[in-house]
DNA sequence: GGCATTTATATCGTACACGATTTAATCTTG
DNA sequence: CAAGATTAAATCGTGTACGATATAAATGCC
């Protein structure tokens, strides 16, 4: 007996986080920002002045990923990046004026997002446990 | 109100896919092989001597990611690529003795994956097909 | 106080993803 | 049967991911 991807439940997590990044895209290029960077934003959104390790512990990414996508989102104006004048370890990562309006702009993705999806809000809440328990599991196993 | 990302549903999946994949990866590592070929050999292992195309539509990667991929696995001696010599447009991929043996050595991983998940069969099949119900819906939303 | 250890980012190399374009082969239609 | 349309891969550019390593600041411990 063997599988192919259409049996794997790690095909359905890859190709429905890759099936979700295309619904957001359309949305998310009016903005001028890719879905990653709207993860890290929608952290900041919540809560401003984060250090790059904060950020990365929210959208599980460490700073060699995010290092790049914070610079990138900095010379888009977005975001500043200053060392911490108290631990000079850190940076400090800031919503510009920039990076606000983008909030207001973007505040109806979520709802054409759950449209999208063709699922209630009680179906995709139970769906979002489930997946994030499954994922939570394999983390932990991981130790 | 806003969300963030432990409340969304596209986080769920974007987290949980890349869990899985560290949960193949020191399966795979084995192997010598990333998880996106192992997709592509699991669609190999099931039918021997594919089109890139054929096998792009079940592991939903055009030839942009493809074609790289696949030179990667020849390279490694695991795939053959070839013309076709009806249709010279087209380019066959087969497995070679050693792509064919790399089956047997993957044999155990699907097991391997479902006990790391902690879910029964059941659990992680009725999850799989919601996956992917949602997948297809956005997918079908998107045309 | 000074040196080893730890911590926070950054850098580098490799491998996906994917939009856009290119190239070459086949098909279609007049 | 020839010109345009279509199809299949490949190429190119940008942006993640992530292992491994580097760098520099802070901390711990004698």
């Amino acid at each position: 007996m063997h599988l192919t991807p259409p049996d794997m439940i790690c095909f359905a997590l890859y190709s429905a986080a890759h099936a979700m990044q295309q619904a957001y895209k359309p949305l998310l290029d009016e903005l001028g920002i890719t879905y990653p960077q709207y993860l890290v934003l929608s952290v900041l959104w919540a809560q401003d002045d984060q250090t790059v390790g904060a950020i990365g512990r929210q959208v599980q990414l460490d700073s060699n990923t995010l290092t790049p996508l914070l610079k990138r989102l900095q010379t888009q104006g977005i975001v500043s990046r200053e060392r911490d004048a108290q631990d000079e370890r850190q940076v400090r990562i800031r919503l510009t004026e920039k990076g606000y309006a983008l909030r207001y702009a973007a505040r109806d993705i979520p709802g054409c997002i759950l449209d999208r999806s063709g699922l209630t809000l009680a179906d995709a809440t139970a769906l979002r446990d489930k997946v994030t328990a499954l994922r939570d599991h394999l983390r932990d196993e991981g130790v």
